[in-house]
DNA sequence: TTCCTTGCAAACGATTTGCATTGGA
DNA sequence: TCCAATGCAAATCGTTTGCAAGGAA
């Protein structure tokens, strides 16, 4: 099993929650690390192949939420859709596809990164509301269904 | 019962679809109507008081739906929130608190709402995706959770 | 009368949990 | 050895649906 710089920085953050990086966790991280877009427990179970019950797949999911190495999304009903934090993945937005559903990440070169966080800035400061993340999700129609 | 401009524009509406514009739908819209931000079907029941059951209500929320006159928003696992859609309440985004998970709307000053138009539409030039709506959230820590 | 709507109860699907077993440091 | 991690089955929870009764045009 090749232990990529991705799995040390994981495995540190792990162990600082007394977590173990198991054979399970990896590879949930492997196949989400190689998607273009956050996936749900369904459809990872789908991808890894039966090896792994839901049940313990959901439980890695929690374990590596807690640990700061996934991140939730709820772009549809009754499913979460995890990705890579930003501190492994990078700072990006979503396309989300109204007709299919499905999610694709999106980076911003820079200078347009730039006009968001400005705008999320001055937002907050006009609030009673203390700015942490920002999500910038496009809803439209993919390239497939269009 | 008083009929608002607003229930007027929801009555034509819902006529268009074969659906009547009835005494447990009204009570979603005007709940809904003097909401500071959406509300799920649980939190709607609880608004209500149990005048009606809960399948009833899901009913509604999907005919409303359907017909356009709410849009649903899925910011926590299992749970989809609605509020009404923008031809009737307004163009908006919304404040989305980590703590306490309560949903804000934010309505933008013109000049700020120029901008995130302009940023979408940039982006959108640049991927092949057709944008139709965005969504632009700032999640953070709401004044009572501070 | 004709259909849409409602209530109630049962069914669903995603996710969670109890418990006994396995496995790694 | 000790405690975290896993598998399986059963339980939860939000939401949906079948069916019979009620209501508006």
């Amino acid at each position: 099993m090749t232990t990529t710089s991705l799995d040390r920085k994981i495995d540190t953050r792990l162990k600082e929650h007394d977590a173990r990086y198991t054979r399970g966790r990896r590879l949930v991280v492997t196949t989400l690390a190689g998607s273009d877009g956050p996936k749900s427990a369904g459809e990872l179970h789908a991808d890894i192949g039966s090896t792994i019950p839901l049940s313990s797949l959901y439980r890695s999911l929690a374990v590596l939420e807690e640990s700061g190495v996934l991140v939730p999304h709820f772009t549809k009903l009754g499913v979460a859709r995890y990705e890579l934090a930003e501190w492994l993945q990078g700072h990006h937005h979503h396309l989300v596809c109204l007709h299919c559903g499905a999610v694709e990440d999106l980076a911003l070169p820079q200078s347009y990164e730039e006009r968001v966080r400005e705008l999320v800035e001055e937002i907050g400061s006009t609030v009673s509301f203390t700015p942490v993340n920002h999500a910038f999700e496009i809803e439209g129609i993919c390239s497939r269904c269009a």
